[in-house]
DNA sequence: ACTTCACTTAACTCCTTCGTTAATTAACGA
DNA sequence: TCGTTAATTAACGAAGGAGTTAAGTGAAGT
């Protein structure tokens, strides 16, 4: 589980992890900020933020006693792009697609 | 983490699941064949093959004594979704989108 | 200097996941 | 019916999350 995909897949199963990101979409934001809305102890969140670290998925800047976290969606795209392989198997639009050149490789021959 | 997009998310941060759900794009297949690729025993292949099918990601058939699997790409479009919300973060377009639309906004004003 | 604030690290528990081998089920073929 | 093939279930062990409390670090405020 050391290649890249596996981090960041797995840094996003956890449903705590997602909603600090998508808090941190809002801006930018301290530990203690983040952990607020969470019912669990600040330990707990001080290593979501580093496993989302570990993934890519977010920054970490310091000033004085402040650590503050920066959504870094890069990885995200890795992880569509990955997706993106399957599209055809569920979107619509590219099942059409999909329908129509094998038309038109069916009129090839 | 009982949660759908959890689910989706940790069956894809495995990385012999997402190559049996590569092999999968290519047609459908039984147990057996999945796990050739692979160095580790069939039951463990089976479990693999239970963990894509709780997250929705393959159906199976059986027929006589071969199941086989087939791919369902649908949970992607889910995970991609969600994905889709932290684009502007990433994607270079959207973020000339977003600009543009923030001048209008402010042109508005 | 001492305290307080913001956070991390350490040590521990509980539970799940991933792998193994051995046993079991289920269907087919002679 | 008996053996073979395909796959699953059972039972187990090692490793890795995710949570806890308690202790440690480092900068700021007084």
């Amino acid at each position: 589980m050391t290649d890249r995909l596996s981090v960041i897949f797995s840094a996003l199963a956890d449903p705590t992890r997602r909603a600090i990101l998508a808090r941190l979409a809002e801006g930018e934001a301290t530990v203690t900020e983040l952990a607020e809305p969470f019912d669990i102890s600040l330990p707990a969140i001080s290593r979501h933020l580093k496993v989302l670290e570990a993934a890519g998925l977010i920054s970490r800047s310091r000033s004085a006693q402040w650590r503050s976290s920066r959504l870094e969606a890069a990885p995200l795209r890795e992880a569509t792009a990955w997706m993106e392989r399957y599209r055809r198997f569920w979107d619509d639009n590219f099942t059409r697609l999909d329908a129509h050149l094998k038309r038109l490789q069916e009129d090839d021959s």
